[in-house]
DNA sequence: TTCATACCGTGGTATTACCACTTTGACAAG
DNA sequence: CTTGTCAAAGTGGTAATACCACGGTATGAA
């Protein structure tokens, strides 16, 4: 895209980049509505003077970018710009980095801080009764660590959903993919402790209680609370260990 | 790439597909380091056993995506994953959703929060020169909103490269488009207001020095601060004027 | 009215040929 | 021997054409 994405109709020397900007004009002045059908290949080919190939190259490449929607036999059609693409490039180009699975976490905390500061002040009615259905969800799946992660995350998405930012929201998309990998884990680290799953829902209750509440501030701290979870409860795990040794 | 990323090649039945997933492999799997010149279109169609037009738009939609690029004459090279590029995917999605200027402000702040947090523990020293010679070039461009603001940005930049998060940096790096023009329309809104450029200067100062000092709480709050600048400072002109009316 | 089928439009792929750029090395001039 | 020029080879860029595969729609029959 380094190719396509910038550069101006004027200097575009090559076919291809001409296309590219053509479309993307389309695109970018809102001639073109999400799920409207863009011109047949056969027919931008002739219209703009190049062959087919070189438009079918410019449709993948758009494609590729989640901004149109090739279906066979129909037709490319605009999408609704859909931030959650994005995880998959996250993911692809993370990978040949490597060590940032545990750091997602930092992005993660930085996202959802501000996002139920945010929630705190514009969340709706409607917000709070997905976060309390997403609540009933996490009680109910507490004992999973593979259902109860989807529902951990389905919980915090709802909560940047609360924030309405829609630049958060897309962040947050860009790296879901990521987050619920790093749900799962802390999930599976943490079952392995006794008397986890009250206290873990218990936050979560309490979180929603918070935004309920409009309270930000306290929000924010069982919000950072709830991310050192699992150093929390050991060390509540070790204060009860100290009152009752568990061995002999 | 919702259609490529994510597909396996057992059920690809495509070839576009196949082959996505194929040099998608090679890429994931490390085979291929930055630099290295993939196999050239006639010899991939071959080997594969599939037309060169469909190598070439499976190569297309990967350079699209920043993953390779084509470079004529010479052959497709494997790029290291620069994230700067999402910046423009998201400033062609976001364009599309309008009202989103100002909502950038807030994703600004859930990065630059969590990085100054991490900054303040992971600064190395020369992370923090670094910051002092941005700090440097913001006191000499402060009258100028164009460079300024360039120079504004250069510092939260550095502020992000110092709390060495890949994954916040990236989402730093994607927004950044988007940053810069933020950081110019605060700078032409600020400008205005008379002193504004040495209560802006010593803001920055304060912002190093909390961090040089590892004072995460004070850093978090000058932060805060900084982000209210705009109306921060027009309260202050406020009781200016209370104290002595401009006109007449 | 309802369902099945044929048709048409559209993307998917292959083939072939030729053009343009980049690199590289050979050759000639110094 | 060094250096500059140019020519050849390799590689991406584009074109034209033909045919296959999928989706939708219209048309026909039940």
């Amino acid at each position: 895209m380094g190719a396509g994405l910038t550069r101006e109709p004027a200097d575009a020397a090559t076919g291809y980049d001409q296309v590219f900007a053509f479309v993307r004009e389309q695109l970018l002045s809102g001639q073109m509505k999400a799920g409207d059908r863009l011109l047949p290949e056969r027919e931008l080919a002739t219209r703009l003077g190049v062959s087919r190939p070189v438009i079918r190259e410019v449709l993948r490449a758009l494609a590729a970018i989640g901004v149109i929607e090739i279906r066979h036999g129909y037709g490319s059609v605009v999408r609704r710009p859909d931030f959650a693409e994005l995880g998959d490039l996250f993911t692809m180009m993370l990978a040949q980095q490597g060590e940032v699975v545990e750091d997602v976490m930092e992005a993660r905390i930085a996202i959802e801080r501000q996002a139920i500061r945010l929630a705190c002040a514009r969340a709706t009615s409607t917000d709070l009764a997905a976060l309390g259905e997403a609540l009933r969800r996490v009680e109910e799946t507490v004992t999973d660590p593979q259902i109860g992660g989807d529902a951990d995350f389905a919980f915090h998405a709802a909560l940047i959903a609360a924030a309405h930012s829609p630049t958060l929201a897309s962040l947050h998309a860009a790296i879901a993919v990521l987050l619920k990998r790093s749900h799962l884990e802390r999930r599976e680290r943490i079952t392995s402790l006794d008397g986890i799953e009250t206290y873990l829902v218990e936050h979560h209750r309490e979180l929603l209680a918070a935004v309920a509440a409009r309270d930000a501030d306290s929000a924010d701290r069982l919000l950072m609370q709830h991310f050192a979870i699992g150093t929390e409860y050991q060390r509540r795990a070790a204060a009860e260990r100290d009152r009752s040794p568990p061995t002999s």
